[in-house]
RNA sequence: CGGGGCGUAGCGCAGUCCGGUAGCGCACCUGGUUUGGGACCAGGUGGUCGCAGGUUCGAAUCCUGUCACCCCGACCA
């Protein structure tokens, strides 16, 4: 009786296609009525609030406390720091106005032009500048530092073409903002902070990402140096995960932060800043689902364990509820969040598509069949496998089962990113090979103008140099100067 | 802002060339039979065809204007 339903679009024939109508389906966002907005819809706000819980624990055992700064920011503070407002100044929303008032013509409401602001409010694209012109009040001496904050908070960049979670114009991040009394502390913060992202990205997310420096073209606006986490799509290209930067002294510098050393001399305070966003929603759908859904890393799904009943009658329901109840309770004991769906308005088959589309990781079945023998038919996500095991000590085996279903796709996602990394020293044979996406070690001369020019050329863009892995020096794959050491190359998202 | 596309029921679409008073699938509602991979049968609700003008006895259809949205560029977490 398969009736032809609407199924995804194959991740084949239109990964971009793929992926908005999984985004929808799914049930985790749709677009707003806004532009370049999104709703993010409760299940897919339940993954983002898992993601934020252990981001947060992790902050907090790195000695970061939570804060909160304002949405809007006086233009003037924005402009302090030169390379920084040119930067963000192309894509910032602006309130001009305080007021509405009734229209003269009769109908809605008008700008009040009365009501003008004397200086703009930018609504916050990053929030360092009204930050930093707050820990002025807050920094005077050595004692005082360092600062470690962080903000759960929404920001706004009027970007000209979005798409859910990897670019909205409006998007949900944390930002952690630190200030210290020296160069190294902030130095080794900044790293500690990209580490910690890489951690969380491949214990939680599995998902294996590069750690690595930006080159001067990349960097966030402002920033001495950036460091980010790269990782590979199912479609070869790169997506950017989430940045660390060192500041140096230039917001200290701009809003005039300076405390008082030991030796009572004043100094500039030393800064860092650091980010991840909804967009790493956008990262796990990429990494791991696949032609039937979303594919969650079982430490991230909201539900962990579905039970779908399968009954002619309400006493086979009585009769296989009565079995399924202990496992519950012996499920939840372990730390594990169960859903045992009895509705009767949803047929088996419908259900087990439904969970197999929003990806919960394992999906336990039991019919009459199962109450005779003592059974259960256990099926894993990632792989679809089905096989059915005793009842007696079932919940164990699911909880050894999530934890092998965690391994299973990041070994999975990152078998497939080294099978798209490759070695490259010929320029003519990148530009024949990028299409087909992927990550691209070469060499280069480490100027702007061979960036610049392989941008052009292909598209494609420097995404980082690799804190670890092959230095070797060598000769620039455009140029033929001088290289320190391979970089990756990549289209990205 | 350039280049292309589209606007018809909640969603996906047909109808537009060649004008005749709006249709299909899904969803939804009612009843019944079903339930181990997206159920079936019967009946039913729902649209001033993006908006504004114009041509015409008559416009979803032709003409003019306008507004959305989508895709490709420029921009970007």
């Amino acid at each position: 009786m398969a009736v032809e339903l609407d199924h995804l679009t194959k991740r084949s024939e239109d990964y971009s296609r793929w992926y908005n109508e999984l985004v929808v389906k799914a049930d985790l966002a749709e677009p707003s009525a806004v532009r370049g907005c999104m709703v993010i819809k409760p299940y897919g706000y339940a993954i983002w609030e898992k993601m934020q819980q252990t981001l947060d624990r992790m902050f907090k055992e790195t000695g970061v406390q939570n804060a909160y700064f304002p949405l809007l920011i006086p233009k003037s503070f924005l402009c302090r720091e030169a390379e920084h407002v040119e930067g963000f100044a192309k894509e910032c929303a602006v309130v001009t106005h305080y007021r509405l008032k009734n229209d003269p013509d009769g109908k809605g409401v008008i700008v009040d032009p009365e009501a003008r602001l004397e200086e703009e409010l930018i609504i916050r694209p990053t929030s360092e500048t009204i930050i930093w012109g707050t820990y002025k009040n807050w920094i005077h001496s050595w004692r005082d530092l360092p600062v470690l904050c962080n903000q759960w908070a929404n920001v706004m960049r009027w970007e000209m073409r979005t798409r859910m979670f990897l670019r909205t114009a409006e998007f949900l991040w944390q930002e952690g903002h630190c200030a210290h009394a020296t160069a190294e502390e902030s130095q080794a913060r900044t790293v500690q902070m990209i580490k910690l992202y890489a951690e969380f990205a491949e214990k939680y997310m599995a998902i294996p990402v590069v750690i690595g420096v930006k080159t001067a073209n990349e960097r966030f606006a402002g920033a001495l140096n950036t460091y980010t986490i790269e990782a590979m799509m199912q479609d070869g290209k790169a997506l950017q995960s989430g940045t660390s930067h060192n500041l140096g002294q230039n917001f200290a510098k701009a809003f005039d932060v300076t405390f008082a050393n030991r030796d009572n001399k004043p100094e500039y305070v030393w800064a860092n800043s650091w980010g991840v966003s909804t967009r790493l929603m956008g990262a796990l759908i990429m990494t791991h689902s696949d032609d039937n859904g979303l594919v969650l890393p079982p430490h991230l799904a909201p539900i962990q364990v579905v039970i779908v009943p399968i009954y002619k009658n309400a006493d086979q329901l009585a009769a296989i509820t009565d079995k399924v109840m202990p496992i519950v309770g012996r499920l939840r004991e372990l730390g594990i969040s169960v859903k045992y769906d009895d509705a009767d308005n949803k047929r088996p088959g419908f259900k087990f598509a439904d969970y197999e589309l929003k990806g919960v990781p394992v999906r336990l079945v039991l019919g009459a069949r199962d109450i005779e023998a003592g059974t259960v038919e256990v099926m894993r996500r990632d792989t679809l496998e089905k096989q059915t095991l005793p009842l007696a000590g079932i919940a164990d085996s699911v909880a050894t089962l999530l934890e092998d279903i965690q391994k299973n796709i990041y070994d999975k996602a990152l078998k497939m990113r080294q099978e798209k990394t490759y070695i490259c020293d010929s320029y003519d044979d990148f530009k024949a090979r990028i299409d087909g996406g992927g990550f691209f070690l070469c060499h280069w001369d480490g100027t702007t103008e061979t960036e610049e020019l392989i941008k052009a050329e292909t598209k494609a863009t420097i995404r980082c140099i690799p804190l670890d892995g092959d230095d070797t020096p060598g000769k620039c794959m455009v140029t033929g100067k001088p290289s320190a050491r391979r970089v990756i190359i990549a289209r990205n998202y």
